[in-house]
DNA sequence: CGAACATTGTACGTCGCCATACAATATGTG
DNA sequence: CACATATTGTATGGCGACGTACAATGTTCG
């Protein structure tokens, strides 16, 4: 598949880093979804799941907040986790709107392998690109975003 | 809106640089869809004008896989322009099965009006960003799209 | 305390995109 | 030419995410 996007003479003037950038967006979620699919997890669960095993129970919202993820959506996808026994909703003693999300024995086992699966694509992603040039990477999109956010309150 | 992303000491092991440009990509999208929407277009369809506006009257096929989207979906984006009269669709001569995507004036003025947008918002995002910078950001993310394909390939 | 206000999770409708299946048409091969 | 195969655009159903509205609960402040 995808004999698309680095074309011949294309990118009209704004398609540029930014449709780049998009289109490696896309890559990204198409890559991590094949490997996780043998697991039978999208990105997003994979990221929950993650999540709540190393920050233990969670709350719903701050889940959203992390996953940047709407509080909605974050809602259906807790229940596909729990309805698989991988995740819990534990009631928040404090306070009886919340449920925290807890990881169960069942879903530490599936995300100890969810992290074999991300170190292996990881590292196939880093081939060829030096450890500076991803932190330059890192760099320069955090300040992106920051234009980006600013571009966006302004309009 | 968004007091997200930009956090404390999260980042698990697996929400790095990939998160990030998710993250970013996200961004991307929206402010690029904020400015637009004074025009009434969202990216795709801004997307679409440029290209047609820029190389001429294109099959929907090549749309598609220029602007990295289906080609069912693409049926829809022209649907719509055409129906507000910015695009319209010329049979091909050379085969009746293709329709090829024209500008028309309307949609020449719009798209004119685009670039405007485009250009001003382009010139925020760049702001603090100097210009080798954004070179090896585009380098390092054609390298990562590589990496990614193959990735992909493999799964 | 009680009344306004804020926050949490959920329900619901919408949007953009994908994958699949299909009819119409082209192209290649015997 | 006839037949298999490929390609184009479309219809359809599904998915993941969004935005809005809401009931339940918490918080603030008179």
């Amino acid at each position: 598949m995808s004999s698309l996007t680095t074309h011949e003479l294309d990118a009209p003037p704004w398609q540029r880093v930014e449709s780049t950038l998009m289109a490696t967006a896309r890559l990204v979620r198409e890559a991590f979804d094949a490997r996780l699919a043998a697991l039978d997890l999208n990105l997003t669960q994979a990221s929950l799941l993650g999540y709540v095993t190393e920050f233990g129970a969670t709350s719903q919202t701050r889940l959203a907040d992390h996953l940047g993820i709407g509080r909605a959506q974050i809602g259906s996808v807790v229940d596909r986790l729990q309805a698989r026994g991988l995740v819990e909703r534990q009631p928040d003693p404090n306070d009886r709107r919340v449920w925290l999300v807890a990881i169960t024995e069942a879903g530490r086992e599936l995300a100890a392998q969810v992290n074999d699966v991300d170190e292996v694509l990881r590292a196939e992603l880093r081939h060829g690109i030096g450890r500076e040039e991803r932190q330059a990477l890192a760099w320069v999109m955090t300040r992106l975003q920051q234009n980006l956010r600013s571009a966006i309150d302004r309009s």
